[in-house]
DNA sequence: CCTGTTGTTGTACGATCGTTCAATAACCGC
DNA sequence: GCGGTTATTGAACGATCGTACAACAACAGG
């Protein structure tokens, strides 16, 4: 009677399906441990797998990092996307809609700001974080130019004249003043509520609309 | 005639003087390497001495890096207070300077964002870090609200009431828009004139005050 | 049940990391 | 000039890094 139940040691996954595991785990491992949290020793643990696997499924570390920083803008840009695409369909609830996504979890959120530390720091040193960066921040900058497009025609077709200088630097000031509120929050969120960042950036929308320069 | 010039292969120097040139070369290398040039061997390289020299003016490698934050943020704070002081003893000629200042060299810089790319990631998990913040931040914060706060008891001679509240929010706001565009023009310097981002600035505290919430 | 494919493991390697420490030598005071 | 102080050097250590690779084993198709 030799009962043996010789449970797999490991289970086979589909390429696509443990690609994806790695990258998780990376971000993972991101939030936990920042730059320190980048080793393939750290991420393989995270993932429950060996060392030599990352190897297998990506050529190299740089490799796995940059799925890892698409994937997470990626999510980042669907988040907003999808939250404006949900919103009643009037300018005025369409930004509300993305001020909300963006000053609400899981956007909102210190670990996630030690993620884009991260990857900001290696902006500037690898080509392939650079060419990431340029293929999904231009959804994301369509996306802020586009609310603030809508709000801008409506306000148009009273007799004030708005030129087009006007949307390019309203686009410029909407992003930093969101970014940098945002990056206030992440860096101590004790100092203002994230109602109180909406209604800063609403306001800002207000008096650029009313009295363009 | 042994016209021996037995020149020195090294100069003593005093402490502080090694400390400050080991600081300025940790600078150097973050400005030139990001997070990868946070290593002993490429620091002392870059000061031109020894690898051991470091362990000898600092018990360890993050004290040197947290000597090196606190040293680059009081350079910033620094500027900063100098130009408010130089400027004419108005309430807008002083926000004025400090927004020149802010949106000027050295300040506004890609190496110097890449600098404090790497003090942010840092930060969460070094508790030497936390502490040169909490240190140095608070005379920039105490900086901007004195700015605001200057304006808006000047607008507030006025009939109109100006709450409290809206010093703290101001400034938040203010904050979160300098560094935005800070961050938005260090990352992608083509996009609008250094001009343009104090204009911004300047605009919003404006309406800010002829329109208080 | 056997066989082929290939996802997975774990060791090994060379490079680099931060730190230690004995030896060295530059400079000051006598 | 001659010691003494100590800033400075450079080799050495153990730990950890990313990658390569041969051996193993899970699962599918016969």
């Amino acid at each position: 009677m030799s009962a043996r139940a010789p449970r797999p040691r490991f289970r086979r996954q589909l390429p696509a399906e443990r690609r994806r595991a790695l990258i998780l785990a990376t971000i993972k491992c991101l939030k936990r441990h920042g730059h320190e949290g980048l080793s393939v020793r750290t991420i393989s643990a995270a993932a429950g797998v060996s060392v030599g696997l990352i190897n297998h499924h990506f050529p190299n570390k740089d490799e796995l990092v940059a799925a890892a920083y698409r994937y997470f803008n990626g999510e980042l840009v669907g988040a907003m996307l999808a939250a404006v695409a949900r919103a009643p369909d009037s300018p005025r609830a369409r930004l509300h809609a993305f001020l909300r996504a963006s000053f609400s979890p899981p956007n909102l959120d210190a670990d996630v700001l030690a993620v884009w530390v991260v990857f900001w720091g290696l902006y500037r040193h690898s080509r392939l974080i650079q060419r990431v960066h340029h293929e999904t921040y231009e959804d994301y900058v369509r996306l802020v130019r586009g609310l603030l497009a809508e709000l801008i025609r409506e306000a148009r077709t009273g007799a004030t004249r708005t030129p087009r200088a006007d949307l390019r630097l309203a686009a410029i000031g909407l992003t930093a003043l969101v970014d940098g509120l945002w990056l206030e929050w992440c860096l101590e969120p004790g100092t203002f509520r994230p109602a109180e960042a909406i209604a800063l950036c609403e306001a800002w929308v207000e008096s650029l609309i009313r009295h363009p320069r």
